[in-house]
DNA sequence: GTCCG
DNA sequence: CTGGATGCGCG
DNA sequence: CGGACCGCGCATCCAG
């Protein structure tokens, strides 16, 4: 199955696109490389059954993409493709995973000082050679190698075994304070992905000043990100990173909704909304400036026309259409 | 680059 | 010091 | 064919 080999192409020719700022394209080719990662079916065989006019008729996939794969299929190589890599010999299964480094300042960092892979960003940073470009600072670079050595640690994401412990005992202890009148938490701990990028909490509450105070403080805070009245960030020292934010009730529904995510399903709603003449976000469901729904999540599913998802199943797999016609299968409790 | 109207 | 532009990241 | 492509917040940097 090429599928992911072709997938991962296209999140690169996506990057490379990126760097020189070409419009939309880059969309295009994400969008691509999500399909092509979530098809059932291998594009190879697809290929040989229906030919060219087959590829096309996957979405997201036009005539040009469609070249591309079948010349892939072919001879095993995208020339488009090659020749990005030639411009750019940048190895972008490090670098891409780098936060706070985007293709822009990339191509920057490429340019006046020829880095290419993770070991002489590192070295660049530490001489300082870094701050003195344009576009970047101090504290740029100085993230830059706070990012490094969490890239080098941890790979960023976390098995959903190793930190629910952790999170569930957090979870308790906010729970049982007495400004707290609600607390959930959401991302991909909600969701029940094996492998979680951060853990994120909603509150309720109308004095969030001591909430914030208990949460970075608690035992296993190595670094505070940032503490305001509505949101805190914290580093554990398991290596994670935990995010409380505090919203008004009335908008609590929606901000669930966005924060549980996943990406692709939040984007499959927006356009939704957008048909209906709304708009979606994480303050509510609009009409105008008139809001029509936001305390529950409930309530914007079925102003969306739709069943509720559960939150395991919102990833744009198909869910969406189901609850459109109300035919969402039944999650097996066990 | 792809889709939609 | 401020406002605006940019890059990046979030779901 | 021409226009849209999710929408937003934040940090940072730069120009004034």
């Amino acid at each position: 199955m090429k599928n992911q080999e072709i997938a991962k192409i296209f999140y690169e020719i996506a990057y490379f696109l990126e760097m020189e700022d070409v419009k939309f394209k880059p969309y295009a080719y994400e969008k691509a490389a999500l399909t092509l990662e979530g098809l059932e079916r291998d594009v190879e065989e697809i290929y040989k059954k229906e030919g060219f006019e087959g590829l096309r008729k996957i979405p997201g996939i036009g005539e040009s993409i469609a070249k591309k794969i079948e010349e892939y299929l072919k001879t095993g190589k995208i020339q488009y493709y090659e020749e990005y890599k030639k411009k750019y010999p940048i190895n972008l299964d490090e670098l891409m995973g780098i936060e706070g480094l985007g293709p822009k300042r990339m191509k920057i960092l490429y340019e006046k000082l020829g880095i290419t892979n993770l070991k002489e960003l590192e070295e660049a940073a530490k001489a300082h050679k870094i701050a003195p470009l344009y576009g970047f600072g101090e504290k740029t670079e100085k993230n830059i190698l706070e990012a490094i050595e969490f890239a080098k640690r941890s790979k960023g994401r976390f098995l959903l075994g190793d930190i629910l412990p952790i999170v569930k005992e957090v979870y308790e202890k906010l729970k049982s304070l007495k400004e707290v009148e609600r607390i959930d938490a959401v991302g991909s701990i909600r969701r029940m992905k094996e492998t979680i990028g951060d853990v994120d909490f909603l509150v309720i509450s109308k004095n969030p000043k001591p909430i914030m105070d208990f949460f970075v403080s608690l035992p296993g805070v190595i670094k505070v990100w940032g503490k305001g009245n509505t949101k805190a960030s914290v580093r554990m020292k398991e290596g994670f990173d935990m995010d409380i934010r505090v919203l008004p009730r009335r908008s609590y529904g929606a901000a669930l909704q966005y924060f549980t995510g996943s990406k692709e399903h939040n984007i499959a709603l927006r356009k939704i909304a957008i048909q209906k003449g709304l708009k979606l976000s994480e303050y509510g469901l609009f009409k105008g400036a008139e809001m029509i729904a936001g305390e529950s999540e409930e309530e914007i599913y079925e102003k969306l026309g739709m069943d509720w998802i559960p939150p395991e199943l919102r990833e744009d797999r198909g869910e969406i259409e189901a609850a459109l016609k109300h035919k969402l299968p039944k999650i097996i409790d066990y």
